[in-house]
DNA sequence: TCTTACCTTTACGTCAACGTAAGGTACGGT
DNA sequence: ACCGTACCTTACGTTGACGTAAAGGTAAGA
């Protein structure tokens, strides 16, 4: 029982995405697929990082921005100063998510109103 | 007291944004100013068009989407089977951005994890 | 009258995030 | 011996969403 690894094709299909894609973000350092000779072999750690990554992507996030923040995940450091950087910049972060769950929550308010107002002239088509 | 209307610059600085994307946004058919000779003159309703444009790109979504959607806002239809396929269509719509939240609730809840894990290394070395 | 501050159009440039083709390797099956 | 399938690299192409210069019009104020 050694721990699960995974081939690009079945990590494409699984999260439904391209060899292409997966290819583009090791290119960019987001991902460090062991290899065998030229093939590369992927374990948990890069199946969950791509799986951030694809979350951050449907979040509208660049790649630039979710290389940053699945890069904190990595290395928790160990000096105090580090630390409260760290955890300034997950503030940040948190604040933008916030600020997008407003966004979206406005979004889906509207949408709701606009579906009641469907409605309401469905009914009146009735009469 | 007439109804109140913006040049470009105006809506550009009122919502952070510049001159170029919103004459884009015109040349995309996404908004429709009234022209003063060549002048750009905006009423209420391209500036709400605007609001839900950028908003629509900060949550991620493509400019063809986010026209699709805000033309849903524009023309209730009169007919009971458009009004029909409109009501399934927000359906789709919120079920998206649905997804999208919890993808977001997600995200913050594990930024509050490693959070955690900060400050609680951070107390660790204290002792 | 001249400058400043707006606005305009046209058009080429740019950047991110891949798509896509060309050509090669390696393995399992018939 | 050959076929199909899945992997690889290199490299050019594409698309969306603007940026940015060039060249100019108009109206208010010094």
């Amino acid at each position: 029982m050694r721990p699960p690894t995974w081939t690009i094709g079945e990590l494409a299909s699984d999260f439904d995405t391209t060899l292409r894609t997966i290819r583009f973000y090791e290119d960019k350092g987001l991902l460090t697929p062991e290899r065998q000779g030229t093939t590369r072999i992927f374990h948990a750690r890069d199946r969950v990082r791509l799986q951030l990554i694809l979350r951050g992507k449907r979040l509208g996030f660049a790649l630039d921005e979710i290389a940053h923040v699945i890069n904190m995940y990595d290395n928790p450091p160990g000096e105090a100063g580090q630390l409260e950087f760290l955890i300034a910049d997950i503030q940040t972060r948190r604040d933008h998510l916030l600020e997008k769950r407003r966004d979206l929550d406005e979004a889906l308010a509207e949408l709701d109103e606009l579906e009641r107002r469907c409605r309401d002239d469905l009914a009146g088509l009735g009469l």
